[in-house]
DNA sequence: ATTCCAATTGAAAATTATTCTCATTTAACC
DNA sequence: GGTTAAATGAGAATAATTTTCAATTGGAAT
């Protein structure tokens, strides 16, 4: 039942909002659509700035919300670089994680996860119990390596 | 030549200013201080609180900028939590990642990296070029696990 | 389609976080 | 001890995020 001039990204967001007995509103599948056809990370004035572009005049408090609720719900990622700062990326479920391109901060999924295979035990001794990681890989996408002649 | 209220942390961190011709003030070894002691995650007003508790009045500007030198030179790291904030903990050297507990915020190393025997060809397929990663394991420690009665 | 209501939004203020400026101080070298 | 470039402090300036509350809206029920 997806109309025409949805993307699958949007009936996913759609469908986990659903499911939480959250509302669809414009503004929320706006990010949703500003951030995946992006396919990279976004700051919160960028994805702000997409917004308004889709909609006109929407509320800075909204975006924030929104992301928020969204991280919550594992429809969106915060990713954070090595300047310090941070932004968001599109991100379909649980256990996905995310290489970043340090020029152009595109972003790529990966569902191989390199914790999974990592034996715990060598950094449990202590009594530390792991319950949940947080990977990022940097480095540089096809595109950014062809542009420079080297 | 250690004098005798130094630990190894401020020494190193004084040889690694030598090193790169930086002067070892009063407050950043402090800041080394205040953060080797506590052994967990501090925020940038608990650091200036720990800073001013040894130095009194201390500006917090000096902290912003003590914080962003020894993250540039791998002395201390910034940690990211899952409710979006982060904080810093010490950090000896380039290729240690940590574990936070979430409860206390404790910091533990370890060395033996994940990612090192991952394959990144299944990630590189587009072109992709892995350069660097960031990882960091949530859980619980042992001092909190005992707290909980289960 | 219309009504209704709780959820959501917008706008601006409030708060919090971070950076900048420049006069003063200090670590390190002589 | 004197010199000097680097570093600090204080507060202003800027940026980032959250809060407040009245107005709007999505979606269920009619």
């Amino acid at each position: 039942m997806l109309k025409d001039f949805e993307c699958t990204q949007e009936s996913y967001a759609k469908e986990v909002l659903r499911g939480k007995g959250l509302k669809s509103t414009v503004q929320r599948l706006a990010v949703v659509h500003v951030l995946h056809t992006s396919g990279k990370s976004l700051s919160v004035g960028e994805i702000h700035d997409g917004v308004k572009e889709m909609l006109g005049a929407t509320g800075l408090a909204t975006i924030y919300r929104t992301l928020e609720m969204f991280e919550d719900l594992r429809v969106v990622k915060r990713l954070h670089f090595p300047d310090g700062g941070h932004g968001y990326a599109f991100s379909q479920g649980e256990h996905v994680h995310h290489m970043v391109c340090v020029e152009c901060r595109g972003v790529f999924d990966f569902s191989e996860c390199p914790v999974e295979s990592f034996d715990y035990a060598s950094v449990e001794k202590q009594g530390f119990r792991v319950k949940d990681h947080f990977i990022q890989l940097f480095g540089q996408c096809g595109k950014c390596r062809e542009q420079v002649a080297c």
